[in-house]
DNA sequence: TTTTTCAGTGTACACATGTACGCCATTTTA
DNA sequence: TAAAATGGCGTACATGTGTACACTGAAAAA
């Protein structure tokens, strides 16, 4: 019995995050939408808002999960195309550059919420690019037999820049977005090849 | 003769700008003030508003210049420091959080509407930044001979990690951002062995 | 079967917003 | 000095907002 009531209520939820989802775009931002355009576009009744979250901010927290979420998904998909051989730092642009592509307004959902007004919102967002980061990180250290703390240097410095070029991109045309993966890439390699240098000469002093 | 209307006319343009900065905080963004808002705290009537600006975006625009010249300020302090001798990257991480320290809400203006849902904001505030970058380019090509297109995307790189870490600082304590800086520090040390390593061989190329 | 729970509705209210309009007082121009 | 321009004010209005409240019908529990 997966209970005909709940598994209703499931779904005008996620009418509720879709909507907002969709109300998304270059022009608006999860701040300027009001709960009654939401409950609008999910076909509700303004006040049935509230048997699903307390607030709009609770339901602006479930959008940064699920962004998160489609974040993690776009690394498996990176790190299967990485196995599958080639540059590892071109292989993660692209994918990157694809990501934005098909969900942009999730991409400016993060970027937005990661300077905004709300404390709770900032550390949402704070909270899933670090997951991204410390993966990077892992990688780094196990791929390339490198020190915990300049790996993490490392993968910080990359996924700002990567973010960056992200931002960038939202605004740019496809043209724009081949040159600016092919700077980012370049940018990427520039911090890898100061940071093994700097882990192998840390390797020697360790060795002394 | 100034005109004592014009004069006076340029002083209560000046108390809307002061006020609408003055309301800006870490929970408060500009799209988030509304025009009676900043007249109010600036002792107009609302309607009076409209003598200076046909619109909140117009002030908006007008804060974001503000906030150029502030930034172009930082860059001639930390020029003469520089010329005092030391470490140019550190220096420049040092004055540009001492800078975030005293100007937050001018500097989160600037994050904020970099990714807001304005077009003409977002292109405003890029522009500001890239004046930042090109004098940092030029610096580079200049003080290191280097090829124009690496000294540029070094010269992003950079601005890129030191604008990010600046938006990690602001919701930092004074700890947090000692920690930051070091980071940043290193990381840019990274990006500029990176980019000479790699203009040090394109030379070689040249020179064949 | 009877009772309870609860997702969803419609009405209603107080409040904040942008801005049109007409007025005033003072500076500027003629 | 007379006329025009203009910065600032108060009133007024339509519109959108969050949400309190009482209600309904169907599912769940008793």
């Amino acid at each position: 019995m997966t209970g005909i009531r709940a598994q209703q209520k499931e779904k005008t939820r996620r009418q509720l995050i879709d909507a907002a989802l969709g109300q998304l775009s270059s022009e608006r931002s999860f701040s300027s939408l009001s709960l009654r355009e939401v409950a609008k576009e999910a076909g509700l009744a303004p006040t049935s808002f509230y048997r699903h979250f307390t607030d709009m901010d609770e339901l602006g927290l479930t959008l940064v999960d699920e962004a998160g979420l489609t974040l993690r998904q776009l690394m498996r998909q990176a790190r299967q195309r990485i196995e599958k051989g080639g540059s590892v730092i071109r292989i993660s642009v692209v994918t990157f550059m694809e990501f934005i592509e098909n969900n942009g307004n999730i991409f400016r959902l993060l970027l937005r919420e990661r300077s905004g007004t709300s404390a709770a919102f900032r550390a949402a967002v704070n909270r899933e690019i670090s997951y991204f980061t410390l993966e990077l990180c892992d990688y780094l250290q196990q791929a390339n037999q490198m020190d915990a703390e300049v790996a993490y240097m490392q993968a910080n410095a990359a996924v700002t820049i990567v973010f960056s070029a992200g931002s960038d991109a939202l605004d740019g045309d496809k043209k724009d977005r081949e040159q600016l993966a092919l700077r980012t890439i370049q940018q990427l390699r520039f911090i890898a090849r100061g940071a093994a240098e700097f882990n192998h000469r840390l390797n020697i002093v360790k060795n002394v």
